[in-house]
DNA sequence: ATTGCAATGTTATAACATAACATATATTAT
DNA sequence: ATAATATATGTTATGTTATAACATTGCAAT
């Protein structure tokens, strides 16, 4: 599988699917909130907040700052709509929201396209490991840095 | 398992161990990476950057500043002495150099403690999953919080 | 001795993130 | 409908993490 990057209708379906989880959650998608997800999504690539943030003074056309937009992203993290990429301090959307809490990554060091790899083999095997160490796991980071196969292949 | 921070003579090992790698790969551990390498080592748990600087500027008793401190961090992780804790911003000795070039991590959040757990199973998984998604890796970031086994029968 | 190079010193600032408090907006209970 | 409450946002300031850029030092090779 090559990484490629989402289809118009692929982003309507995952803005529309963050829509209805709130409706249904009682979580308050608000404007801001929704821009954020939005720009995030959209970018196909990780992004930085600051970046969000410029999005944001653009579309509104009026000054803001940057808790409005780390509020925004902690919502969104919280409810499992976006995730943070450690090791290049991004945001990335999550395409299949409420799936599993955690989620890993491919990350392409050339075209900075991503992915999620979350197969359970993998999830089965970092499990394991835990159990073997006794230790009881509340969150974990799996950011697989390289490059993709168009990338390498140029 | 249970995370045990390191005895004296598993640290002097450790530097030990540091020193002779330097020497017959004609790396230069000058005494600034030294100490560097010294305080995270004997740290037992993540260390920030910034706390690095602090001891440094009081083992020498002059100024120092945060370049100083970071190419020490560099030379350290580029040669595998010392690895990034991406998730918190902190570092931490590697306890095996040159064994591999990549580690995983068990993070403990009310102790602090950190863990190694680098096994060649969860290595093989990790390089499978990216074998299957056309992914060349160049460096993966694993790590893992919860709690230890000490902490979660606290 | 001079050149070249690797390491360090120094100043400044970039990049990332949050504390604290004020204000506004939505929700709920009366 | 209104007051009380909770939730969200605005705003200022600052904390934290990291690097750019250039000067200086020390040492090795010619």
């Amino acid at each position: 599988m090559s990484m490629k990057s989402k289809s118009t209708s692929e982003l309507k379906a995952s803005i529309h699917r963050v829509e209805e989880i709130c409706k249904s959650n009682k979580l308050g998608l608000t404007e801001i909130r929704k821009q954020v997800f939005e720009i995030i999504v959209k970018n196909n690539k990780p992004i930085k907040a600051y970046e969000i943030l410029d999005k944001i003074r653009n579309i509104n056309n009026k000054p803001s700052h940057p808790p409005t937009v780390y509020r925004a992203i902690d919502f969104l993290i919280e409810n499992g709509f976006v995730h943070k990429l450690n090791s290049i301090n991004s945001f990335v959307g999550c395409f299949h929201p409420k799936a599993h809490k955690e989620c890993y990554f491919l990350i392409c060091k050339k075209c900075n396209i991503y992915q999620e790899c979350c197969d359970d083999s993998l999830k089965d095997r970092i499990s394991k490991t835990a159990i073997h160490n006794n230790f009881v796991i509340s969150n974990t980071t799996l950011e697989i840095e390289g490059h993709c196969l168009d990338c390498s292949q140029k």
